[in-house]
DNA sequence: ATGACCTAACTTTTAGGA
């Protein structure tokens, strides 16, 4: 069971990455985000001509996430729990088979940026984090297998971007930020990465300005949150960094894990 | 180096991203 994510910076800019990936890497699930279209201008027919079934919360120009998965998706949660009156389309969670071994339940979660930290940018990027904490720690109970994958714009810790001291007070790097996350994993979630190297420089995010990909200026901001049954079943996990030096490439490229 | 990008939109500038 390979289960991936990817921030795509918009699925129309993107999409002929994005089926060149869906057959090379050939994910049972693929949750995107930052669709930057309506429901209506996702591109369902090339996918699902592509062998994938889609669920979407699109949103006219900013955000928008989805989850694509060979097999059928069901219970389809659009919105995240708790947060219900947040206009902005980032949260998405569903069930998914596995061939064999029971169900995934799977988010694909687009968080908030949350800067400047001086705005009210950032009092919402905290308060979606305590709604995504509170959500997470309910789904738990189910003691299923889940998989809560996504873009949390948070820099987990200090190996994880280029340059700490220039990132201090972003918002995507700050205590409060950082300490948010933490509180996520103390629930008892892994983050799958960590799960298996504890090296420095793995990013997923490269900024397309000032030559950041090819300095490896990067970031990691796109996690795989597993549940403890989820976590006894990882096998391994990968970035595909090799996307963002291809052909149109969004700022960030696919993390994937997987399962027995 | 004070430089450098990409996307969508009621587009020819602006807002948002990170």
């Amino acid at each position: 069971m390979r289960i991936a994510s990817w921030n795509v910076n918009s699925v129309r800019q993107r999409l002929a990455p994005l089926l060149d990936y869906l057959r090379e890497a050939a994910p049972d699930v693929l949750c995107l985000q930052e669709l930057k279209c309506e429901d209506a201008a996702f591109p369902r027919v090339e996918i699902e001509d592509a062998g994938y079934n889609v669920a979407t919360l699109g949103q006219k120009t900013f955000n928008g996430v989805a989850i694509l998965a060979k097999r059928p998706i069901e219970d389809v949660t659009r919105g995240l729990p708790g947060f219900e009156n947040d206009p902005q389309a980032r949260y998405i969670e569903a069930v998914v088979a596995h061939e064999t071994r029971g169900v995934f339940r799977v988010a694909s979660i687009y968080a908030p940026n949350g800067n400047p930290p001086d705005t009210d940018k950032y009092p919402y990027k905290l308060a979606f984090m305590e709604a995504l904490i509170a959500h997470a720690q309910g789904l738990l109970r189910f003691e299923e297998a889940l998989v809560l994958a996504g873009d949390y714009n948070v820099i987990p810790g200090l190996g994880d971007v280029y340059d700490p001291q220039a990132w201090a007070g972003d918002a995507l790097f700050r205590p409060e930020t950082r300490a948010r996350f933490q509180t996520l994993l103390h629930l008892g979630f892994t983050d799958a990465l960590r799960a298996v190297t504890d090296a420095p420089g793995l990013y997923t995010f490269w900024d397309y300005q000032s030559g950041a990909w090819q300095k490896n200026h990067g970031l990691r901001i796109d996690h795989l949150l597993l549940s403890p049954q989820a976590a006894d079943r990882l096998l391994s996990v990968a970035i595909d960094k090799g996307l963002r030096a291809g052909p149109k490439p969004s700022d960030h490229v696919p993390i994937r894990a997987d399962f027995s």
